[in-house]
DNA sequence: TATTTTTTTGACCAAACGGACAATTATTTA
DNA sequence: TAAATAATTGTCCGTTTGGTCAAAAAAATA
């Protein structure tokens, strides 16, 4: 007698699934894969440690599937950068999308910098594979925009970078940022940043 | 009858306690405090774990003797810019500082990232104070240099945030970097990431 | 409603871990 | 060299952790 496999989900398995999912990307991104327990995942969801052995079998297989639907909202952005606009407001419209995404996806951001941090073993193929195939298609863009005296001349990559880096870190050291500012700069971090990378960006990258 | 207590380090306390710092920041950088196990950092060193217990009495004691003495030597630059110097020189040579240290103090840069990604439970009354310090500082002092035409307009809070987000990137991240940089770029990295930073800067802050 | 399937849980297990400790060995000091 | 002190280690312990499993409860289906 053959087993019967079951192919569609049930309603309480999508649900319970991305319930554990939401704890998960919530503990995780506060204590990293090895700093966060199943117990804490639990209790996270308010589901007991066996069910959530129900649906996952191993922490690892929650891990990897948070990051896994991480990555792609991740690179989403980058893609959106178009060739037929005008260059200069392309790459400031995707700084803002970046800082938007440092702002609203705060737990994301802190996971996947956690990952990268520690070696990025479950990622390290997707980095070398479909995020550097995006990349590379935008550094050419970048470079024929250069070319065409559109915007300052740079190093593409580096530009990206530099992008990264800078909208990530209010994500990322978010604590550092509101340590080291008062009350009234504290409560606009978000509108100042942008101000800040706007003409950041303006003044590097205008051609005169 | 009072018991003696040993004030002096000997010589192998010195040596060994120097032995553990190291092989415990090259654990704690790769696999963050949760991670890190005494069995590794014991391996790392050639000690066995009850002897790394006898000079340290507890990992957490290791950990944070390992993020103190990183935190001082971390601040640092800092300070370095001087009231006294052309003002886009002195803030150029602190990027050219911070970039230098992404390159040869990698691990502490990723531990100093874990640690405040996580929270920062061990450093925030740093943060908060002695970094504050310094920082509310060099934002006086940058905000004399606007207020004298010296460089252009920037909030100098954001501009700080900037030139350590941009540099710390090429130590915390260098996973992602590394891979989506063909061989011919990955050897020189740190090279276009010091034109690029000095091009960018100086476009951003120059006054006409 | 009766039967089957899915979901939930309490109890349990083995491995890994931080740490304790007494006994041994090495080093320093008198 | 002998005594005292410092350094090292094998063995052990309690706790935490990821994960198992059989039995019970709930839900879906016939």
């Amino acid at each position: 007698m053959t087993k019967i496999v079951q192919i569609k989900q049930t309603r309480i398995q999508r649900e319970k699934r991305l319930l554990i999912q939401k704890a998960a990307l919530q503990v995780f991104s506060e204590f990293g894969l090895r700093g966060a327990t199943l117990d804490k995942i639990a209790k996270a969801c308010g589901l007991t440690k066996p069910n959530i052995l129900y649906y996952y079998s191993s922490k690892d297989e929650i891990y990897a599937e948070v990051l896994q639907s991480l990555l792609e909202e991740w690179i989403r952005p980058l893609k959106d950068i178009s060739e037929n606009g005008d260059p200069l407001t392309e790459i400031l419209k995707y700084v803002q999308k970046k800082l938007i995404m440092s702002k609203t996806k705060k737990q994301e951001s802190k996971l996947f910098a956690t990952e990268i941090l520690h070696g990025a073993p479950l990622t390290q193929n997707i980095l070398a594979g479909s995020l550097k195939e995006t990349v590379d298609d935008k550094v050419k863009l970048l470079n024929k925009w250069i070319s065409e005296d559109k915007i300052a001349p740079v190093d593409p990559y580096h530009l990206i970078f530099s992008i990264w880096s800078m909208t990530q870190h209010y994500a990322d050291f978010d604590v550092q940022v509101y340590s080291l500012l008062n009350t009234k700069k504290r409560s606009r971090v978000f509108q100042d940043a942008e101000d800040f990378l706007l003409t950041f960006f303006t003044r590097c990258l205008k051609q005169d």
